[in-house]
DNA sequence: ATGTCTGGCATGTGTATATT
DNA sequence: AATATACACATGCCAGACAT
């Protein structure tokens, strides 16, 4: 390990050596949902405070253990092991970002909204995403919440084999539609910020072959060192605060209740895709 | 680092009206 | 009847915004 006392996390006091230490505690976790992408980091060199990049092409020096995958000229680190998740924490990354598709098939293993709060909104995000939830349920569907680690929340849908992206763009579009009729005040799928009037913002464009999104249980270049955690949707519709899932936190809280999204069930969606009409579409 | 969407601008097409 | 002018609207392209 370099530079083991540089301060990463000035407010919340956590070091790179306590960052690693995290890690470790953290990679039976995050590991599995990493697996079998294509990764892209974010790598705050200096802390959460000085300058971030994207990063996704493979950084050399590559060390002998990590192993790669290629995908549109693109060298992407596989993030499938402790000693590779190690590396990339030592070189500053601090969020780790799975593609939606998995390396070397072109199904989607898991459908997903995206909820984003207007400026302002972020205490009301809870409510509003359990409406989604009564939604989903109304559709037969069994879902996972989980905070985005910033001040969204995501919605995944573990999916059985065969889905591709552009049947999820249209039940996303669909999903997105439907909500914005449905509750006007609430949601909104505008994607430029000014024309989201407050809104909560139903993201489902971001799904797509070739994107990313914040894997469950990556911690964030926030000052409050906060994780994407999966929770109940108990504790959604009790109106849970995301900020209280961070560094510090998480280790209890997977001691206590384990892996939320481990059990998930993989949901069928051949009904909803007929219904819409886009049952074969590709 | 990279893909997608938008807004604006240039260009093109169509339709209506006016001018000769 | 032929041509000109006007403006609404479609199409194409690119730069910028936005996203993770």
């Amino acid at each position: 390990m370099t530079h083991p006392d540089k301060i990463l996390w000035p407010l919340a006091g956590i070091r790179k050596a306590d960052y690693l230490r995290a890690l470790v505690e953290l990679a039976p976790y995050l590991i599995p949902y990493c697996r079998d992408r294509y990764l892209t980091t974010i790598r705050y060199p200096g802390g959460v405070e000085e300058k971030h990049f994207y990063q996704k092409n493979a950084p050399s020096p590559l060390p002998e253990f990590v192993s790669t995958a290629e995908y549109n000229g693109v060298r992407y680190v596989h993030l499938d092991s402790l000693p590779t998740l190690l590396w990339l924490g030592n070189l500053g990354a601090l969020e780790f970002h799975p593609s939606f598709d998995r390396i070397g098939r072109s199904d989607a293993a898991e459908w997903v909204l995206d909820i984003d709060p207007s400026e302002g909104r972020e205490a009301g995000v809870m409510e509003a995403v359990s409406r989604i939830g009564d939604t989903l349920e109304g559709l037969g569907l069994s879902s996972v919440p989980k905070t985005s680690g910033a001040d969204g929340v995501q919605i995944l849908i573990p999916l059985t084999e065969g889905y591709s992206f552009g049947q999820l763009h249209r039940l996303g579009g669909f999903m997105g539609h439907y909500l914005e009729d449905k509750y006007p005040k609430l949601f909104t799928t505008e994607r430029r910020l000014k024309d989201r009037q407050g809104r909560y913002y139903v993201d489902y464009v971001q799904q797509a072959a070739g994107k990313s999104l914040a894997a469950p249980y990556t911690p964030r270049g926030r000052k409050e060192a906060t994780i994407s955690t999966p929770l109940t949707w108990e504790e959604v519709r009790g109106g849970a605060d995301p900020r209280a899932f961070h560094l510090g936190s998480i280790g209890a809280r997977l001691a206590e209740k384990g892996d939320l999204l481990a059990g998930a069930p993989r949901q069928n969606l051949d009904a909803i895709l007929k219904f819409i009409g886009a049952a074969s579409e590709s």
